[in-house]
DNA sequence: CGGCAAATTGATACTTCTCAAACATCGTGG
DNA sequence: CCACGATGTTTGAGAAGTATCAATTTGCCG
């Protein structure tokens, strides 16, 4: 095989997992590689934080692989999940002077990170680019939303009933035999307990007893920490409300 | 005086008092006589809604006058408010199906609705424009997210405390003699007591204690049913968390 | 196998909700 | 102008739900 010519760097976009899902989409292959240029990728451990609240917003990222969360806390120290992004998520706060929100690897985790400085500009220069990002906040904007009447309204069991739901759809492993269009369907979940406390706005205990409650009840199993299997799909979704 | 030339309707942008606020701020004299030809204003009576929650979205619109609630509710008919707009804001849901949430007028309101195709057309033919509503939805994001550390994770108080300061900050009565850079301020609440209970996330009965507790330690004074003068900014602060 | 972190379980306290009643405010019509 | 009813608000008592604190238990990883 010959050596690429090296006068500019490869163009990982190329092999990009999510080159036609995220805001990319829709540019040319010029484009493409304009973009290119000014990003990188990134790997994450799970764990690892990549932009710290209140901090200055230099970066931005479309997430390509993994499961990360946005979070903030109150004075006090107790924490509160914002969102989660999975692949093909955008991720950051572009056209902004500081990072609203924590962002941390909740998996391993791979993204494509720009300079905000350099993206907004390339946004700019850009319309299609940019709508695609409207679009995506738009979307994003309505499921933050969706979430407000959870945390305002919801009981603890409907908030753990609306979480799973939300997660086996999210994250559904279609590669397992056990999903069929109906019975039993398996997730692994990204989150300890204490993150779906954060997630619901509730505490570990209550999140660890409402679980025991509905596998009680025969609605999921639980064979191991991480594991859930949604056994009653139709009576979960009827607890959610 | 002579009648004007009626080829073409009066341009309302002209005399908008929002004008230069809003997303159309950018736009120039030809851009924004293109956008008043497709936009029409509206007035609103206090509690008249103008968008139902689930229906096609056929409307979006700016406000230029009064204060306006989004709100959604729980299966069992809990509401919870997502959101308050407030002159020069921008609201209803473009590039979209369905309208996300209810939209009510809290107060008389003027708005200057489009039809969506319509906007949504102009839109993606005026990037300035769609910067502008990019940049919007952005900040909205960030804002609907911080309510979400409230909603998740404040007890009564600190959301009393919280709700309280952020009224302050977008109605504070600028006329208002009282009003120096110190010492007491005051509002006029768009809200009743169960609206308020909606934004928070609580019930009418504890948002009425909250405050009668408020009033008590003298951190403020209620002297009409939708009055507060804040007596204690600092100490609001502080209970806000 | 042992040690550690995470999760579960239990007992209790506290906050908030619920239901009920009294009270205040506003607009209306006498 | 005041009485009246309607609506919205405050207050009270008790119940329910969730948090808190403490003690186990489980599962994971070296």
């Amino acid at each position: 095989m010959d050596a690429p010519a090296t006068d500019r760097p490869t163009n990982f976009c190329d092999a990009c997992a999510i080159r036609n899902r995220a805001i990319c989409g829709d540019l040319d292959n010029r484009e493409i590689g304009l973009l290119n240029d000014i990003g990188r990728r990134r790997r994450l451990e799970a764990g690892e934080q990549l932009l710290w609240e209140g901090d200055e917003a230099i970066l931005v990222a479309n997430v390509i692989e993994g499961v990360l969360k946005l979070s903030t806390q109150t004075a006090d120290g107790k924490e509160q999940i914002l969102g989660l992004v999975y692949p093909s998520d955008f991720l950051g706060r572009p056209f902004g002077q500081t990072t609203p929100y924590g962002v941390e690897a909740l998996t391993e985790a791979h993204v494509c990170v720009f300079e905000r400085r350099d993206f907004d500009r390339f946004a700019r220069e850009h319309p299609r680019l940019e709508h695609k990002l409207l679009e995506r906040t738009l979307a994003e904007l309505d499921r933050t939303r969706r979430w407000m009447l959870l945390l305002g309204r919801m009981n603890a069991e409907q908030k753990l009933a609306t979480f799973l739901i939300e997660m086996v759809d999210r994250l559904e492993d279609k590669s397992c035999a056990l999903n069929g269009l109906e019975g039993p369907q398996a997730v692994s979940l990204p989150l300890s307990r204490q993150q779906i406390a954060d997630v619901l706005g509730l505490t570990i205990e209550t999140v660890s007893r409402q679980l025991t409650k509905l596998k009680k009840d025969g609605l999921i199993d639980l064979p191991a920490r991480r594991e859930v299997i949604i056994l009653d799909a139709d009576e979960l979704a009827m607890r959610a409300g």
